[in-house]
DNA sequence: GTGTAGAATTAGCATATACTAATAAATACA
DNA sequence: TGTATTTATTAGTATATGCTAATTCTACAC
């Protein structure tokens, strides 16, 4: 037989050479969603509070992810970035996710804020074959369901959009996604989508700050919905042009 | 908050108040399968066999499943047998890797043989949400792609059937089933494609153990295919009643 | 500058899952 | 019945992933 085995599963032919582990992959993405959302470099404390787990946890197996060649750590900075190949990793389980996440909401008619959650689990076992198979089965779709583009199939994010805590009153906005670290959050991705706050509704920025810390917001019908900073900042908008968007 | 949070994943409400593992996972489906299939009772070398590992793996893992009260070990004749709650884990398994092999080759148009492989990795990360979801949108199917029935959507396989290396010459049957085991063997299922040798096919046996070992059958289209014994066995069929069965 | 808070690291431990090698027990066969 | 082969079990080891507690850094405030 020419057919080299390495450990039983041969037949589903991945591209990594060694198996990576799921905690690894999770570690990867992790890190690669935490730099996307901009909020200057990640540092092994911000792991620690995102997986749930001890500090010293995270030293250890950012150590073993060096040895892999899936991070560097700056001696000096303790800054975390992932190597090319980390990356790779990464953009393949958010390609992965995205996709799961569609499939689930179009098709199987999950709950908007629940598909995250199972998508997260199922994003580690779909084979490359599988992911082709349901890329085509899905129309090659742009983004996931709370807005995120899907790397790989053509889209970019638009360049102009930014937080919603960042928009001043006055202004007429669109949602264009719910940031990675948002999503993370199943108690603000219910929120969000009981408020109807899901990517292409439009809005009114009204007041900021101005009571309790809130920011107050006016739909397309005309309701007041108040969300608080860390809500506003997982809400990615991007400016409307035009006047008061068409009813649709 | 009432919520009670217990590792982070209170969300996907399963059945089992403890995590089980996938490892654990596997081996309930594997005693199931090995049960199943009829061969005898089963015992610690034929899953050590199964599932690939050394002796002193599968002790070590089957202790600690007897203390978790999935599995019960005669002390004397060593049997292993799942309790109610292993049977239920491995019913669980079965039902959900049976709709992903459905959903994988009728939807996403994944090969009959390699199906198998895939709803192996991906069966222990369904939700009960996302598999009642799935069994609505395929339909509640009565068996999986290889013919074995599909536990909880209200079908059982046929009494009469066995397999074919128990069927004499002379006798017209048609394929029901591919043994779990079978199934279990990537090459054996994509010869069995390879052949033409799925559910449903009418075959009529010739000639057995006359010539290395083989048996010989004929399909509708006249053409002869030879089987050894592994592989009539792990093909179950039943008696045809009828004349030649028509073509369709 | 010095002290302290927060971060990183080290040490020590636990558990699940694997291995090999040695041994005991059971089974089979001659 | 007695030996040869299989099984089961024990012992000892390794790795990945987690923990707590103690310690060392570092950076910022006063």
């Amino acid at each position: 037989m020419t057919e080299l085995k390495i450990n039983g599963t041969a037949d589903r032919a991945e591209q990594p050479e060694v198996k990576i582990s799921e905690t690894i992959e999770e570690y990867c993405e992790a890190i690669y969603n935490l730099t996307a959302d901009g909020e200057g470099p990640v540092k092994s404390v911000h792991l620690a509070d995102r997986m749930g787990v001890a500090a010293a946890t995270v030293f250890a197996t950012i150590q073993r992810m060096q040895k892999s060649g899936l991070v560097m750590v700056d001696p000096h900075s303790h800054h975390i970035k992932l190597t090319e190949t980390g990356e790779g990793i990464a953009l393949k389980l958010a390609r992965r996710h995205s996709l799961l996440e569609r499939f689930l909401l179009d098709h199987l008619g999950l709950r908007w804020d629940e598909v995250h959650a199972e998508a997260c689990e199922m994003e580690h076992v779909l084979s490359t074959g599988v992911e082709e198979a349901l890329n085509r089965y899905l129309g090659y779709p742009a983004t996931c369901p709370h807005g995120n583009v899907i790397p790989g199939n053509g889209h970019v994010c638009p360049g102009d959009s930014r937080p919603l805590d960042q928009v001043e009153p006055g202004h007429r906005v669109k949602i264009v996604r719910v940031s990675e670290e948002g999503e993370h959050q199943a108690g603000l991705l219910r929120y969000l989508f009981q408020q109807g706050l899901v990517p292409g509704v439009h809005l009114e920025v009204k007041e900021k700050w101005t009571f309790d810390e809130t920011i107050t917001l006016v739909n397309n019908e005309q309701n007041e919905i108040s969300l608080g900073r860390k809500t506003a900042h997982a809400l990615w908008v991007s400016e409307e042009t035009s006047e008061p968007a068409p009813e649709k």
